[in-house]
DNA sequence: ACGAAATGTTGACAGTGTCAACACAAAAAA
DNA sequence: TTTTTTGTGTTGACACTGTCAACATTTCGT
């Protein structure tokens, strides 16, 4: 806690630690990512992972923050770098987002397996939910300026995001080479914005979908 | 092979681990599945899984095939309650597969862990590639009664079945009740329908996202 | 009937995560 | 300074896992 920045015994490990786990990660899949191998990469014995970490899980829920750390980051410098407006800002969030999943295929598949198995209720937000919330400031701008439908902002981030994420986890199953098709996450941008671009999508629901079980 | 159906031995392990896996997994998660324990279970030993099975993978793998073929089913149980046409068609597909998922929690983790580790060139389609196909062909409908914009199919079926998993993986992560909001559902597919019906999605690529790096 | 094939069992082994006990360095207290 | 306490890393050990080789038993083809 009182983290003195000099080298006494290691010098600051936990870093280190997640930082050889996300290369191991990365080189060898999450399945060959054992403590042993992780201390001896970064030149210490199996168990020091308990000196910084409750265990396994503990040390993946903190891979899994870095990861979104970069994440966050790697999104933040496309959309500085897109065209200004809200499609292209959008447009640059969704090629960013299927990039990193292409481009980190284990890691990506990491940080949300350990994002699900986080506590629901967590005072700190977490690196995902800044991620989610950076989207949500991209609709709300969209909002703003009329181009995407009044509404609950959070829910059309959500289903945008489910968009993205669908997509991205469906090309890294169908693409073994890691190519990313541009052009082919321009239509599905499109779709994208069509889809919540004034339109009537959070409109009450015209036909609750009559179901048979369940008491009336 | 020439699967004799008086019990001999045990009778038809193979299912009945299946079977048994699918409890496990789904009381205790896929985490809590050992071969011991499937094993127990089965009234068998341990090693007998070995008989059936090339080892732990590959059984995953037939349970992720069980899955999907349940899968499968409870949609095509779905779509032939549903109102006719399109769009009801594809909302009963939308909603079938949210509450699958919501409703078999580990089990559906399992089935597309599985099915990404899968050969991608196998000779036999597989019950995902099957479920798919279904997709495939609401969509084929759609376009067919002009309600869906002509065009790739394929690429079409898969913008739709991003957005329905990605829907669904969310909530999975959202909700941990497993309660299954169909005003969202609702919702979500006219979300869909907007973005397919007769739109410019599949339209030649209108700017090519102007990039700094790589060679020109 | 008899060999061959299929099916199930036991013993064993290398790895794994994890914990208790121990060893050492740095900070805090005396 | 010396002493104590806390933080940090190491070793030994344990229960558990997937997997294989060798063996036992049952069924099938001929």
């Amino acid at each position: 806690m009182t983290r003195p920045h000099t080298a006494y015994h290691h010098g600051n490990l936990r870093e280190v630690l997640v930082e050889t786990s996300l290369k191991v990660i990365e080189k060898h899949g999450v399945a060959a990512l054992t403590l042993r191998e992780i201390g001896a990469q970064a030149g210490v014995s199996r168990t020091a992972v308990y000196r910084h970490f409750t265990g396994k899980e503990d040390l993946l829920g903190a891979i899994s923050e870095a990861g979104f750390a970069l994440f966050r980051r790697d999104m933040e410098t496309s959309m500085a770098a897109a065209p200004a407006g809200f499609p292209g800002r959008l447009r640059a969030m969704a090629v960013a987002y299927a990039r990193f999943a292409l481009r980190h295929r284990a890691r990506f598949t990491v940080m949300f397996d350990a994002a699900r198995a986080r506590e629901p209720e967590c005072e700190t937000p977490g690196e995902g939910d800044l991620a989610f919330a950076q989207l949500e400031s991209v609709i709300r701008g969209g909002q703003e300026t009329g181009e995407v439908r009044a509404g609950d902002t959070k829910l059309l981030a959500e289903m945008v995001w489910a968009h993205i994420h669908g997509i991205s986890i469906l090309r890294l199953a169908v693409s073994p080479s890691g190519e990313l098709d541009e052009a082919l996450l321009h239509r599905m941008s499109n779709l994208l914005l069509v889809g919540i671009a004034r339109s009537t999508v959070l409109a009450p629901v015209p036909a609750p979908v009559p179901r048979k079980r369940k008491k009336p």
